[in-house]
DNA sequence: TCCAATTCCTAGCGCTGCTAGATATGAGAG
DNA sequence: CTCTCATATCTAGCAGCGCTAGGAATTGGA
């Protein structure tokens, strides 16, 4: 039964080609102008194609976070691990969180702003997302203290997303950025 | 000539009336509901008179941001006003901050992640912005030390802004909002 | 009473995500 | 080698979206 295996094969190719089509038209157009008619033309097949892989357009949008997961976190690691010390961790750390969402901030909006349907706070939580967590956990673990971990690690987090998602949407002023990050990473840091 | 006085006060009535449906609808049922086929019929008027007093949906969306803007001054004022001491004070204003955006969740939304085509960081910011801007500038004054005072209150701003997005999206366990919200306030409180 | 200006609505455009039903393709049986 | 049937894929279309052109109705002033 090869045949049926080459046609797996073949699906699971397509289907990747979805979902680089889709995050490649996002990064460069933005969200809206990711439709399934480009899509579908984008994998020279029909539109109805692509519902025979996803659920819907959702779907292919939570697929692009998933992978953007895996970027993050091991942008994150590699932050870490390059650090001379647990203070200076904190700072290259956020630093990395915060260059990962300047640059794909397609990416950065369907893993964290768009794209509920995926599961978070849950028992199953995609395996990236825990990795990129618990390298945020590690960073931070120093200050911790007497407060839990887990916690800490969430409040740090949610700061670093208020900054990027304030900035990039013009509420912050950009001219400030590095100088609002020194602060939240001073306010999060070993002393 | 007091026909055409009239005509502006219904003028001005029905733009209310338009913001006031664009609010409820959205409180109610989300902005997916709020179409200007249903905002049309909710003030009993054709589709094409929105259009006469804003120029899109995204134009009514900023209206009820700019109303949400007073809101949430007026609710931070009073949070700091009636609060003890400015330690308290930082806790109290956080806490107000955040039971704004979980009660009006869609008017959150209007304000801070949605309808870009707001002045923020600009000259002419709507001056309830500014308002309650300030309010948070006084509330973490005490801690600003020798930072740059509207950048440690922009960073607040982020930490509050990242917890009650996150939040709401399903990226945090609920259960822990207020330990984290705490630590959050502790880490920019006066010791 | 008539005219002109303003106000408002009907109808429709191009787009969206999504799907039902028809058509093409290709593997296995005789 | 041919026929059959299941699978894969496409064409065409639905209902809804934001938005707008052009005509009808209403109103105020001469």
């Amino acid at each position: 039964m090869s045949t049926q295996a080459r046609r797996e094969r073949e699906r699971a190719e397509r289907e990747q080609a979805i979902i680089t089509a889709a995050r490649d038209l996002a990064l460069a157009e933005g969200w809206d102008a990711v439709t399934t008619r480009r899509l579908a033309a984008e994998i020279e097949y029909s539109q109805p194609v692509l519902y025979s892989h996803f659920k819907g357009k959702d779907a292919i949008m939570a697929a692009v976070a998933v992978e953007g997961f895996a970027e993050l976190a091991t942008a994150l690691v590699s932050a870490r691990a390059s650090s001379a010390g647990p203070r200076q961790a904190v700072a290259d750390v956020a630093a990395a969180y915060v260059a990962f969402a300047q640059q794909r901030p397609a990416i950065y909006d369907a893993m964290f702003t768009l794209a509920v349907d995926l599961p978070f706070a849950t028992q199953d939580v995609p395996t990236d997302l825990a990795r990129g967590f618990a390298e945020l956990a590690e960073t931070v673990r120093p200050v911790a203290a007497d407060d839990d971990l887990e916690t800490v690690t969430e409040t740090f987090w949610a700061g670093l997303h208020g900054l990027v998602t304030l900035m990039r949407s013009g509420r912050l002023r950009r001219v400030d950025h590095e100088r609002r990050l020194a602060v939240l990473v001073d306010r999060f840091s070993p002393r």
